[in-house]
DNA sequence: CTGAAAGCGCTTACAG
DNA sequence: CTGAAAGCGCTTACAG
């Protein structure tokens, strides 16, 4: 800035007023600094800019999720920039790979940043590291799970209605043995969605066989596993809830690899690529991750532009896509 | 910081030596200080402190894709960040949405914030705006297509070599016919598969038939419509090379809806979840995104460890997937 | 409308 | 080993 200045023949602070495009400086001045930038390819060091600036904004958001690579968060985190975009700043990411170690250092590296906000989707069993920096007034809101010891404004998919109606769907099919396939129970979602299987089963009378149930399941391997596990039964199931994207596709393999994709009836929790060209097509539960992250986003700068209520939680609803794997016959 | 010294009894100078694990402060002292920082909840702000430094590193990459959800950039997204974690920087994003005006914002936001390092997944058609940049001592790295009006280091797939392995596993098979659907030839792996493609039949001496040539296809509704068209053709293709996820996705179930899926044969260009659960299996030339991401994170820190050479280019391999779809006789 | 000066939160020679 | 002071690149009252 200071060789601008001197090129332009104008003090520091008339360069500093013309980057902020201040309207009380003379127009040929203004020429003068412009052409100045342009001939010594300047530009303002934002971080010195930030630290100086009455408002100490940095116009940046964080961003920790479990793995960007993963379609679903790819999906959020769209969702997410396009609205932080839109208003102007900037997206820092990183992935936790569902470590709570690595998820804090992440959220204290973004926070040292000084970053206006703060994006979650939770690893970790214990947030309350995050309180200070939410006191201090960073904005922050957690997505897809919420946060634990902490609170904070909330944004989850209607993960026990969409189980609920899974099983309802199958259940209207006339199937009363219903093998449910989920996630390790401490994770938030694949709690829920089983909440909502079981609630939907208790409301139509049927009472669960805990043999029907298996959680834990970490891949898709174990998921063939769990698959091939209920089918060998002495009283199998006719259909099956695999409540989540990994799990549905070790299913799906399963199913296949036993020859039994179309006589045993399935739906999964999250939309997959290619489902609907599948013999039979698979039925889902299909998640709108983009929305999650712009209501993650809308809850953020709420919270940025002063909104001071108590902490929300948004819940976006879920979608039964009947395709024809939940639609077979007991 | 200030309240920390005063809360220890020790200068800003000591509280800052704490911070930066200076080996010659008084242990007693050290104590005093992590102590009051443990009170207070203190944060040291990354911004200032970086102003400050003789190194003036930002310990920050940026990264600009087309979009961050597509797959593929997904992969690749991953596998840089998590090199650029373990070497302790962390990582900026941002979605261009295939708009060189955006691209350029993005890029320059990040310039601005003195990252140390860029990557970009280009999508305009000219980079020298980065010169200035590059020249600053940015370290910069292209990823999946070469930057145009600038040298720089670049990171790509083979792509002509992929199309070429697929044109010729189907001219093994005894296609003699085989239609190419690709994307804007505008765009570099798209010309560069179109060219493998080509160059494969001519090393057979096979004549190129422009009939069978569809390219700037936008989406899977425009490769639907390719797929119909060319099976139209009064002497049809009896195999297809789908040159992109997308357009494969679109063929996919154009050739389904025809009911023809079994009869023509078909290769795509990147991995689809679930190719290997469809009648028949989807036959595939994959790519490495991770590799591509991990292989542009190395060129970027070799540059900021201080490699001085000229610019360098990597291609990374493709590989060839049978899973029947390729493998249908003519 | 413009410039000299103070200061944002830190680090780092320098002197002790 | 420690502190007072200068200064990183900016912005912004303040006086003119």
């Amino acid at each position: 800035m200071r060789e601008v200045a001197a090129l332009a023949g104008v003090s520091l602070a008339t360069v500093s007023r013309v980057l902020n495009g201040d309207p009380k400086v003379a127009p040929d001045r203004g020429e003068r600094v412009r052409d100045a930038v342009a001939l010594l390819g300047y530009r303002r060091d934002a971080s010195a800019s930030n630290l100086r600036r009455a408002d100490r904004v940095s116009t940046s958001i964080g961003v920790v999720f479990e793995d960007v690579a993963n379609p679903f968060q790819a999906a959020v985190l769209r969702g997410l920039e396009t609205v932080i975009r839109q208003r102007g700043l900037l997206t820092l990411v990183g992935s936790s790979d569902d470590d709570a170690v690595r998820e804090r250092e992440l959220a204290q590296a973004f926070a040292s940043r000084r970053i206006d906000g703060l994006v979650v989707l939770p690893a970790g069993t214990d947030h309350s590291y995050l309180r200070p920096d939410r006191d201090a007034g960073v904005a922050m809101v957690f997505v897809d799970r919420p946060p634990v010891l902490l609170e904070a404004d909330v944004v989850v998919s209607d993960n026990a209605g969409g189980a609920a109606a899974a099983t309802e769907h199958l259940l209207a099919r006339g199937h009363r043995r219903i093998g449910f396939l989920g996630d390790e129970l401490r994770i938030y979602t694949a709690a829920e969605r089983l909440r909502g299987h079981r609630e939907a089963l208790w409301r139509h009378g049927i009472s669960e066989d805990p043999d029907l149930v298996r959680t834990e399941l970490r891949d898709g391997a174990a998921a063939g596993e769990a698959v091939a596990a209920l089918l060998a039964l002495p009283d199998p199931p006719t259909a099956l809830l695999t409540a989540q994207n990994v799990i549905s596709v070790g299913a799906i393999r399963r199913l296949r690899a036993l020859d039994r994709h179309h006589a045993v009836a399935m739906i999964g929790f999250d939309d997959l690529e290619l489902a609907d060209a599948l013999e039979p097509a698979i039925s889902v539960i299909a998640q709108d991750a983009a929305a999650l992250g712009r209501a993650a986003a809308e809850l953020l700068f709420a919270r940025l532009d002063g909104a001071d209520g108590g902490y929300r939680r948004v819940e976006v609803p879920t979608t039964l896509i009947a395709r024809g794997s939940g639609e077979l016959a007991p």
